[in-house]
RNA sequence: GCCGGCGUGGCGCAGCCCGGUAGCGCAACCGACUUGUAAUCGGUAGGUCGUCGGUUCGAAUCCGACCGCCGGCUCCA
């Protein structure tokens, strides 16, 4: 008889043959035995370690929403007799499943989808595991091309399953799917799902093959957890920066311009200079330099960088003139190479940065165009470090260390912090590929940063570093990026005379802390709902008379306001009080003053703030002071004027 | 780029399925009211229905091409 230990330290003792479910109590979906993720039907062979794995752990979700999946391409196979199903994994929050359907099937139809499902819920069928022989399985999938096609890629892996070997099918009622499981022990274990959207994938991510039709769906373990999910989704919608850049008037993306270009309004312009001059203000602090290049230039610079060689496909294309044939550029590094270029160099000029908020233009694929955060034209706060090769470590730290300083003014929680080795196509040479990402690794450890590895999602010219930063709802956004080259100063032969009158090859960082400027505002709308901190707010303070005969008042109290720094407006519109007010809020303009008889009588104001909290008898100069210190600590909460 | 959905005054939408020369709300403008913390009342103006072509006596409505927007195309049974 197996012995098993439980989490309690209780060592029960199973009967032979019977499943590990059985002592794991009503809550268990799935077991995890000796560390694996298994069915609750599970039957082990000799002692193990048994866990409960109940519907609202991590695992737990994974399996409900891996069978929810199952439900799905069921309830389509049912109502479309003769649909082939790809894969269905799940995801976070959710599932998909890729079907081929063989009826043309629309979102409208994702209700009857869903009717369908819960048909299959109600049933209760039971999951049940059945290992079978290769060829059994491609009997029981006949006419299932995909899973035929899986099936078959098996066979041909190397060690886990050989050819001949078995592989897992999970049936419920009469449906089939090759699946490793585990999955949960019946349909009626799928409780609160849903439906949301329905689009194309291609079987295996690959354009060259068919078009798929992939639903989406997400699963919970309670209604409740549901609700809540669909509940963060309204707020993401809510505060999509697309819907607040028109609500709050500050840039827009007229179709003359075309795809992926924007236009920035005065009040999103006001934001941007605010943005822009801390930003360079920042970095003189740190002992960068500020240059400026242009934005197009002759083909052989961007020969001579490798750009056209590896970058060509998200260039615009080439322009010709009397001169020859010119690039848009798409990065900014040749010309800050150039800049170094223009004189011989000592290593005593070294390191020197070059920083400049430098506008570039991409040819981004058509389709991944997303509103201001995937953009074929925009500004970089970009800056290249040449530095000698020892001085590359205390470089790179400096480097995060202006980074979380930056990151921190704005409110973001603890970045998750990720190294990009190499992709196969690459300029550097191998051992210099090595040299760098030791170095960045080097850099990580002596700042104390925890990363993870992606394996291949470096540059063509060097490995990276990438900071993903937590917005005020929990979203992750890729914002800092460091690239550590040697590969540059190579291509363009960069050099300076070292302290042994030998010249030597100087090292390149690549950085951009806020990345582009206007994906950074579009994650700085959203983390921020359009309410910005008052130093980045478009308008500062709103004065609205009570009548006519106020207007001239606010007009002196505005003008006192622009002269001590703020940006003030007068709403002077021939609307009741309540009106203003309302519009105002909805502008998320951060202070309103109201101007009345009684306010000028006593020479004290009423200000109301964003959450609509009203302090009265406040006196102008304290406005003024309160307002100026909020700015100047660039504060991410509203003064109280109640105290 | 590929697949699907969508494209009607500045914005949000109805009308399209079952062709017969466009309608609502907000915003704008004018007037009355001169107002005290989230929408005062009345009126006026504004659209050749994304573009081009086709079908038809007649097209916002049907068909085609193009342009644009939105979602998806990585997370390996």
């Amino acid at each position: 008889m197996p012995r098993l230990t439980l989490p309690d330290g209780t060592h029960p003792e199973l009967p032979e043959g019977e499943p590990v479910g059985g002592v794991l109590g009503p809550d268990a979906i799935a077991a995890r035995v000796d560390g694996e993720l298994r069915d609750l039907s599970f039957v082990p062979t000799g002692d193990v370690a048994v866990e409960p794995v109940g519907a609202v752990s991590d695992d737990g979700l994974h399996v409900l929403r891996h069978s929810a999946a199952h439900v799905l391409a069921q309830a389509v196979c049912r109502l479309w007799p003769g649909t082939r199903y790809a894969i269905g994994p799940a995801i976070d929050d959710g599932f998909y499943y890729d079907l081929a359907i063989a009826a043309h099937v629309s979102a409208d139809d994702l209700p009857r989808i869903e009717d369908e499902m819960r048909a299959i819920v109600a049933e209760d069928q039971p999951f049940i595991r059945e290992e079978v022989s290769r060829s059994e399985a491609l009997a029981r999938l006949a006419g299932q091309d995909f899973k035929r096609e899986i099936i078959e890629d098996l066979a041909g892996e190397e060690g886990e399953v050989g050819p001949g070997d078995t592989v897992t099918l999970y049936r419920n009622d009469h449906w089939v799917d090759l699946c490793l499981g585990p999955h949960v022990p019946s349909t009626g274990r799928i409780g609160a799902f849903t439906l949301t959207s329905i689009s194309g994938a291609y079987w295996r991510g690959d354009e060259k093959n068919p078009q798929l039709t992939r639903i989406y769906g997400t699963a919970w373990a309670t209604r409740a957890d549901l609700e809540a999910h669909l509940h963060r989704l309204e707020e993401a919608e809510r505060r999509d920066h697309r819907l607040l850049g028109r609500q709050l008037d500050l840039f827009s993306s007229p179709e003359e311009l075309g795809p992926g270009l924007w236009v920035w309004h005065p009040r999103g312009g006001v934001f941007r200079k605010q943005l822009e001059d801390w930003v360079r203000d920042l970095h003189l602090a740190r002992g960068y330099d500020l240059v400026v290049t242009p934005h197009i230039a002759r083909s052989v610079l961007w020969e001579t960088s490798g750009h056209l060689a590896k970058y060509a496909d998200n260039m615009y294309p080439p322009m010709q003139t009397d001169t020859g044939d010119y690039y848009v550029k798409p990065m900014n590094c040749p010309f800050h190479v150039l800049i170094y270029k223009s004189q011989v160099r000592s290593y005593r000029e070294l390191p020197m940065r070059l920083s400049e908020l430098g506008t570039i233009y991409r040819h981004e694929r058509l389709g991944s165009l997303h509103g201001l955060l995937r953009i074929r034209g925009g500004t970089q706060d970009d800056s290249h470090i040449i530095c000698r090769p020892d001085q590359l470590v205390d470089e790179i730290v400096a480097v995060f260390d202006l980074t979380l300083e930056i990151h921190r003014t704005f409110g973001f929680g603890d970045p998750v912090v990720n190294l990009s080795t190499l992709p196969g196509q690459t300029i550097l040479e191998p051992e210099m590929a090595a040299r760098a990402t030791e170095t960045l690794v080097t850099a990580l450890e002596r700042y104390g940063l925890p990363y993870t590895e992606a394996e291949g999602e470096g540059t063509f010219y060097g490995p990276k570093v990438d900071f993903h930063f937590r917005d005020a709802i929990g979203r992750l956004w890729q914002l800092t990026t460091v690239q550590c080259d040697f590969a540059l100063p190579e291509r363009f032969d960069m050099e300076y005379t070292g302290e042994d009158n030998k010249r030597h090859r100087p090292v390149m960082i690549h950085r951009a802390i806020l990345g582009t400027l206007e994906r950074f505002s579009a994650v700085l709308i959203e983390h921020y709902g359009g309410a910005f901190p008052l130093w980045l707010s478009p308008e500062q303070i709103r004065f609205v008379p009570v009548a006519d005969r106020h207007v001239e008042h606010c007009r002196t109290l505005a003008d006192t306001s622009r002269a001590s720094g703020l940006r003030p407006f007068i709403d002077d519109a021939k609307e009741s009080v309540g009106k203003k007010i309302r519009s105002a809020q909805l502008m998320k303009v951060p202070y309103i003053v109201v101007v009345g008889d009684r306010d000028i009588e006593a020479g004290t104001y009423t200000v109301r703030d964003r959450e609509g909290i009203e302090t009265p008898g406040v006196p102008f100069d304290q406005i003024i002071t309160a307002l100026g210190d909020e700015i100047a600590e660039r504060s991410l909460e509203q003064t109280r004027f109640g105290g």
